[in-house]
DNA sequence: CGCCCTCTTGAACCAGTTCAAGCGCAGTGG
DNA sequence: CCACTGCGCTTGAACTGGTTCAAGAGGGCG
């Protein structure tokens, strides 16, 4: 086995879960695939013929309403698995999925994840925990889209990316800002005018990213709603 | 067995997917419950003892933000599943459940649901098969909440709960439009103004409910993005 | 009758979009 | 080497969809 399959083990949550002789079997059957940013990975509505696992970079799972705009539903990183339920249906992809950045995804066909599901039945509860975290992720996203502005949803972003480098927190952002953008359900100018309000919450840009100076203030805009906010800026 | 346990079997994809044996020790396991319109069924982030199916009536999934907001995830009723996720995973509820109507439940406890996972392989497969349900249904929000205007999103929901009568399509408003307001992202003042411009899309309010004469206009409207919308307008 | 509750309407205001222009930068080709 | 172009991002100004706050209409009920 190559180094690199035995890699993906390591890092997807999935995978790991699975008893051995089931995670070999399915690395056996998959392929590596290199893709380049903005490269499609199937299609909404098309046949579901394998499910992927991101080895690295992000994928983007979006739809194409029928106005013509875009809704970002998810985005994936390392160890994230995506497109198993519409493969476990044996339908068509419930979302396209095109490479955020350049990426390296693991691709497992279709007939050797049914068979590992027939044959290890652990697998099943594995596939469960996992979607009811799906669950959980796009319920917080709700959550979020009904209930925040769109600063707010900024913010929160900014607080989920950042890891602590030095005595603050800093945030390398993931990928493009229209991405960003379009997944936080704003539009480009929106994003970039709410980041340059930030800044009077203690959020400063350094080369290659963001630092958040003070995290507390940060953390109560997110908590504050909009009557407060408007007090505040008085 | 009762009557009323019988007819729960009928109504839920659930239970009529398992194998009679499965069926008969859940039903009998649980209780039938009677909840008044408001009532709270469990809060957000308290142990999850039971999972639920809805007999009749209306149930509210909800999360109350640090703001003090509060955020209507999901709507469900007959027929329809709950707080299984939060059950299987032996942890808290991750939303919090309030009757929206007068409603009937049958209450399944954990270790019922625990066992019953345990003893039917194939009842995993059921409840994989529903979770990816959920999922997709979050995703339509999501797509909804970040692409559609709220008129747009009304306009959706009223087609969805449309009913053909006549010649015409008929809307029995599902609970208040409090309720209907928060689970669409907007305030109640906003779906009323909605509403009113529906009118001019061929939405007539008629005795206990809404009639849509132009089923046409109201899907194009759904579909249009907002420079068509401000283009007709004119 | 008065009271509560749900829903509607109006007017001012704010958040986010739209459209247009402009900046800085990497790549390309003369 | 510099002009040209394309791309990602920002900024400005006008505008719109939705919120907020306040008032009022209408129905059900003690």
């Amino acid at each position: 086995m190559q180094p690199s399959l035995i890699a993906a083990n390591i890092q997807c949550p999935i995978l790991s879960q699975a008893k051995l002789e089931t995670r070999e079997f399915l690395v056996e059957r998959s392929r590596i695939r290199r893709m380049e940013r903005g490269e499609g990975i199937f299609l909404h509505q098309t046949p579901a013929r394998s499910c992927f696992v991101v080895m690295n970079g992000w994928v983007k799972l979006y739809r194409i309403l029928d106005s013509g705009d875009e809704a970002v539903l998810r985005m994936h990183t390392r160890g994230e698995a995506f497109a198993f339920a519409d493969v476990l249906r044996r339908g068509d992809h419930q979302y396209g999925a095109d490479a955020a950045s350049e990426c390296l995804l693991l691709e497992i066909p279709a007939d050797a994840l049914r068979q590992v599901l027939n044959d290890d039945p652990a697998f099943g509860a594995i596939l469960l925990s996992h979607s009811f975290e799906q669950i959980d992720a796009l319920s917080d996203q709700i959550e979020a889209l009904k209930c925040q502005s769109g600063i707010q949803r900024v913010a929160a972003f900014l607080r989920y990316h950042a890891r602590p480098k030095g005595n603050h927190l800093f945030v390398t952002l993931p990928y493009e800002k229209v991405l960003m953008a379009a997944y936080l359900g704003i539009k480009p100018e929106s994003l970039s005018r709410a980041l340059a309000k930030l800044r009077q919450h203690g959020v400063v840009a350094v080369d290659g990213g963001l630092e958040i100076t003070d995290q507390g203030a940060l953390d109560e805009l997110i908590a504050s709603r909009a009557v407060e906010r408007r007090m505040a800026a008085r």
